[in-house]
DNA sequence: AATCGGATGTGACAGTTGTCATGCAGAGGT
DNA sequence: ACCTCTGCATGACAACTGTCACATCCGATT
C-alpha cells in the first residue's frame, strides 16, 4: 500500500472542523495531519507540514480561504488547494480559480465527495462543483464600479444617502445616481433588492 | 452494556450533515439512526424512529429547527431536543427554549462537546451555551409583535410597501404604520435598518 | 486630436417611505 | 355593561428615494 495522503483542514467553525476531520479520517487513504482554525493557522502549518492537500473554508477571521490560496500559490505550489464553502457564488468561484486553487466543492453536497474530491486532486486533476461551473461560464461578469459597489454595500446596511454621502465625502444627488444606476444595472426594484442581488452574486 | 442512545441529526448541508453523523459514529455509546436534510424529514423520521434524542440546525428548508421542535415538543415529548447552530443570537435560545428544546449548542465549539451534550441531554439533563446563556440573562426581550415580523422579513428583501400590503391583504398605509412601529421599538432609522437589527437579535 | 467611460455634480419631478392623529371592531378582563 | 388592548384602517404631511436630463473633468484608447 502507498502512503495516505496526507491533508490539512482550514474551517473556523470548530465542530465542523472536527466533524470533516472525522469524515476524512475514516478513509484509510487519507490522513489528516493538522486541523487549522482560520487561515493564518493553515498558513504556517502548510509551511511546516507540507501537506499534499488543503482543504479549506472561504469564510475565516485573520485570513480567509481565497487569500490562504493565493498565497500558497507562489510559497508552496505543490500543496493542491480545495476550496469548501456554502456560497455558490460564481464571484467566489472566478475568485478561488484566479488564486490557483484546483477544487471548489459546496457544502451542501453529499459527504462522499469530500474524500474523493481530495483523492482526485492529489491525482492532479480539478474538481469543480459542475452546477458553479455551468453557471459560472455564462455568468454575468460584475458589472459594478467600484464607486457603486462602496454605496451600495452602505445603502444595503440600511444608511440613507445622506450618511452615505457624508461618509465618502460625496452630494446628496450623486449618491441617489450612484444607486439608480446599479439598480438599472442589476434590474433591481430598489436599493436594497440591488443590495441583496449583488451579494448572491458574490459581487459585494 | 446498555443500548446505545439513538439520535436523529438534521442539517441541510448534507456535507455538514454526514460529518457530525461520522464525528458520533466515532463514539461507541451512541447511534444515529437517521439524517434528515431539513425539519420536515426530521419529523417523519421522529414519528417513525422515536429516537431518544434529536440534533438539528436552526436555519433549514421547509421547516426550521425551532418550529421543529416547538412541533416535537407536543407530538414526541420523550425526544430530547439539542438545538446545534452558527448563530449567537439571545432570541434564537429564548425562542428554543420555549419551544421545549433541552440544549443549545453553538457550532464554533469544539467537536468533543457534542456528543458529550449528547450525553447530558440523554441523561435528563439541559445543555446550554455557557457564554450566550450569560448574555440571554439581560437581554431585551423581542418587542416585536407577529405582523410587524412578518412585515420586517419581507422589507428586509427588498419588497415595497404596496407589495407587501398586496402579498398580506393589508392595506398600503397600515403597512407603513406597521413598519414605523417596528423602527421606532428598534431604535432604527429605517425599514432596512430595523430589518438588521432585528436578524443580528434573533428576532427575525 | 477626438472619443469614450468613469467619477462627480445640479436641478427638477414623481413615487415611496416615515410619522402622527384619529378611528373602528373584536377579544378578554373586571 | 365597561374598559382596555390589539389589529387594522385612513388621511395628511414631511422626508427620503429613484429617475432623468444635462454638464464638467480626467485618463485611457483610437
Amino acid at each position: 500500500m502507498t502512503a495516505p495522503i496526507r491533508v490539512v483542514l482550514a474551517e473556523d467553525q470548530a465542530m465542523v472542523l472536527g466533524a470533516l476531520s472525522a469524515l476524512l479520517e475514516l478513509e484509510p487513504d487519507i490522513s489528516v495531519i493538522f486541523n487549522a482554525a482560520n487561515g493564518r493557522e493553515a498558513l504556517s502549518a502548510v509551511g511546516r507540514l507540507t501537506p499534499d492537500v488543503l482543504v479549506t473554508d472561504i469564510e475565516m477571521p485573520l485570513m480567509t480561504g481565497l487569500e490562504l490560496a493565493a498565497n500558497l500559490r507562489t510559497s508552496h505550489p505543490a500543496v493542491r488547494t480545495i476550496i469548501l464553502t456554502t456560497f455558490a457564488r460564481s464571484g467566489y468561484l472566478r475568485r478561488a480559480l484566479d488564486a490557483g486553487a484546483r477544487g471548489y466543492l459546496l457544502k451542501d453536497r453529499p459527504a462522499a465527495e469530500l474524500a474523493e474530491s481530495v483523492r482526485r486532486v492529489h491525482r492532479g486533476l480539478r474538481v469543480i462543483d459542475p452546477a458553479l461551473a455551468a453557471e459560472a461560464w455564462n455568468a454575468e461578469l460584475d458589472p459594478l464600479t467600484e464607486r457603486e459597489r462602496q454605496i451600495l454595500q452602505r445603502a444595503g446596511d440600511g444608511r440613507s444617502s445622506t450618511e452615505i454621502a457624508t461618509e465618502l465625502h460625496l452630494s446628496e444627488g450623486t449618491v441617489r445616481n450612484y444607486l439608480s444606476e446599479a439598480i438599472a444595472k442589476l434590474g433591481a426594484s430598489n436599493r436594497i433588492d440591488a443590495a441583496r442581488i449583488a451579494r448572491t452574486k458574490g459581487w459585494l
